[in-house]
DNA sequence: CATGTTTTTATGTGTATACATAACAGCATG
DNA sequence: CATGCTGTTATGTATACACATAAAAACATG
């Protein structure tokens, strides 16, 4: 084996290697000098493949330890969580946009705890749903963080979305997002024009700008739809 | 500036100034061969900070067009899909597993045509409970593409799932997922032990192993389950 | 023999350098 | 004026080299 120069050209022999079974789950492969000699390249090179690989899930590398196979790859799903409006318009269709209520109250407890804020103070809570050629797509749920975002009291949400303002004026830091299946309530079903319970994929959102709050919501996608992913 | 001598300090710069939007969303930042002037490093280190960020989804990036700070952050949500024993183990719980069903038989048109197969062609038919400290915690049903994998015939799969002999003996070269929400069936229901039609997470999905199918298998997780992940 | 220390080793990373490649801009030519 | 060529520029990558660091293994010492 020899003039594997690009970094990627030794990853697919890496791959090959392991999809053959050459090198099965749970193997120790050679280490990094050994491979850049056999396959001709610099150390450097086979560096970068295995990293990549390592990153996918692949390998798993310690140093001193080597680099060995998955024994049990887990799969990564790399989901793109991207505006609702570019969801839907990547889809060739065409967005619509209702704002369903826009309030600055106090929020329920379980919503000011989530954002670490005062049982008093008052936040935005704002409800619109998205449409894909008139038909409900999803029904965003949105409490903001007023206090550590301000500006959103003065926005009116009617022509933007919370989704898109948040995105292009607030900057955060760090976030969790979690992924369910809910049955939709009178309220929802209503929105979404669909039977009550149905069961809807839900997903919720929660960021953070370094130590405060930002916002918390919940997307509820009508009926039917699925995200999907390569592996 | 000066001294930052490692990528994840040129990172936490740039990054640093994104988020105090000294850059803002849009923005063309100054190349690799400034910043890496301006912080005392050589133009690698600011490469390879930068290409970690791209990865990440923070930066675009193109050739001669330069590096800007991504207009609408597409938020990357990475799931971990693992065997689904580590998955109830990780959480500390007891896990348990139960066959339900398996059989060797013609699938259903469907089936067969996403596998990629004829028609006639048996497929290996298998349903199982994984169980969490003995609660119901997810319905697996998968087919496997027995032309492929005749080994599967072999298997009983009484002691270990298809799940976790699949990854340890089959090799797949890429595959999909998707999620979505589903009604229980009532045999869903009856297996998971809960009311029909209860919202229930799937996640479905397909590999191959180059041109040739594997499996595809639909997990459907009890009532209340989330996914989490870290944007 | 148990425990702490040193050595060795594989990966991780920083540097300088060189060349490759994509893409834009501007120029030339029909 | 459209179309194609050509140079310029920013990122992408390969190389050799050096040193850092984690961790296993070997060793020493009470």
């Amino acid at each position: 084996m020899q003039a594997a120069q690009t970094w990627q050209s030794v990853q697919h022999e890496v791959l090959r290697r392991i999809h053959a079974r050459e090198w099965k789950p749970g193997d120790l492969i050679p280490n990094e000098a050994e491979l850049a000699k056999e396959l001709g390249c610099a150390r450097t090179t086979v560096n970068r493949a295995l990293r990549s690989l390592a990153e996918r899930g692949l390998l798993e590398r310690r140093r001193k330890a080597g680099t060995r196979v998955a024994a049990q790859p887990v799969a990564k799903a790399t989901l793109n969580i991207a505006v609702i409006r570019h969801e839907v318009e990547d889809r060739g269709a065409r967005y619509g946009y209702q704002l369903a209520l826009r309030e600055a109250r106090v929020a329920p407890t379980h919503i000011s705890a989530a954002l670490g804020v005062g049982v008093q103070d008052r936040l935005l809570h704002v409800v619109a749903l998205h449409l894909s050629d008139d038909a409900p797509y999803a029904l965003e749920d949105r409490w903001i963080n007023a206090v550590h975002v301000p500006a959103a009291l003065e926005q009116d949400f009617r022509s933007i979305s919370a989704n898109e303002w948040l995105l292009q004026n607030v900057p955060y830091t760090r976030g969790e997002i979690s992924f369910a299946a809910k049955p939709a309530s009178a309220e929802n079903a209503k929105h979404l024009n669909c039977p009550e319970n149905s069961a809807l994929l839900a997903i919720n959102r929660l960021t953070w700008d370094h130590e405060q709050s930002v916002t918390a919501v919940q997307v509820l996608f009508a009926p039917g739809h699925h995200m999907r992913a390569r592996i």
